[in-house]
DNA sequence: GACTAACTACCTAACGTTCGGTAGTTTGAT
DNA sequence: ATCAAACTACCGAACGTTAGGTAGTTAGTC
């Protein structure tokens, strides 16, 4: 069973990852969820507090995967990575979404506060992920990389959010393969080198 | 002498730096250049005529300057490249403004068509320019990539456009600072070599 | 007198939100 | 086991506000 409060998110997160928060308006979501506008504010009060809802859902799922595999001692590194690609290119192949996180990033100043500090938690979190990884990955041996684990964790964390964007605004879904290719050079030396000489 | 056709622009233009073009107004623009609502129609018809306008004249002015220093035979491809980064550094000095088409892009589907190819011209154009200051950069012996110079012309360009969102979202400055030297190690040897041994 | 830039006044549509109310279910006391 | 109270999910209608846009008019300049 799909609760009602379920479809909503969904809906709403749909919305967002194509249009932004402002262009998301309740009368989208109920159209999309075969209710009426009122309903969903029993579900959720204001816009604000259905933002927050929507954010906090994203992020705890992703929370959660990115926890799973970080404890799994059967993954390197180089899989944790790999994994972490992985929903960047889901999300170019449906060509009208981008990250919920980097299409509100666009509209921070005219987000409600509350929404603000929702999404600066999110790309704190996968920023600190990706530098743990990359530091666990140096010092079992299993990756060589060109920059700090600080550095490169930001890097590779910025230009995915970017790819997803430029991506989808020229139509050319090759940006992301490339980008990611290019992150994997970074942070595994033997191509690295093999490019340089 | 600054028009009120030019007022217009910039008002719009910060505008849609800080909160895109969905939550851009007339209204706002009237009160922050000091006329009424429908005077901004007088100038400019539509609402999308008036964002083509505003993409039009970032886009052109950056490309002026984007070309004066590439055939400036007295500027290195270094050169070149850190006065590429130079307005991006500009940009996250004032905390809630994110380069133009960057905003833009994270609403692309919700955007008026005459406005998406504005968009993606612009991408395009500084990706085209990138690449070309990176190839002349390697056959001039001035510069050694660590990725091919279509490879990384798009990761330098996707990673400041993510960086200004990230920047802004989290509110730190440093970030910013921190993938730029990070870019500058991807086309200068010595130093990544030196991380890598 | 024609042209331009600005104005006042107004329009329709859509926005988020509130209100009052209707079913149907769940709960607690008798 | 019954009955009333309370709660959940949803609805239609309307609220005040703002959106982009239109029509007609006035003030100033060549």
């Amino acid at each position: 069973m799909n609760a009602t409060a379920d479809r909503i998110l969904d809906a709403g997160q749909e919305l967002i990852q194509t249009g932004g928060f402002s262009a998301m308006s309740f009368q989208d979501i109920a159209s999309e969820v075969g209710i009426r506008k009122p309903s969903i504010i029993h579900h959720f009060p204001t816009k604000a507090e259905l933002g927050v809802a929507i954010i906090r859902r994203y992020r705890d799922t992703f929370a959660a995967q990115l926890q799973q595999i970080s404890e799994d001692p059967a993954k390197s590194s180089w899989d944790a990575l790999e994994f972490y690609f992985s929903p960047y290119l889901f999300l170019a192949s449906t060509p009208d979404k981008v990250c919920l996180c980097g299409a509100l990033a666009g509209e921070i100043p005219v987000l409600p506060g509350v929404m603000r500090v929702e999404v600066k938690q999110f790309i704190e979190a996968h920023q600190r992920w990706l530098e743990e990884i990359l530091r666990e990955g140096v010092e079992r041996g299993e990756l060589v990389l060109i920059d700090s684990p600080k550095s490169l964790s930001r890097v590779i964390f910025n230009s995915l959010q970017g790819s997803l964007l430029v991506t989808r605004s020229t139509g050319d879904v090759s940006q992301l393969k490339e980008i990611i290719n290019a992150m994997r050079k970074l942070v595994k030396s033997e191509s690295s080198i093999q490019q340089i000489r």
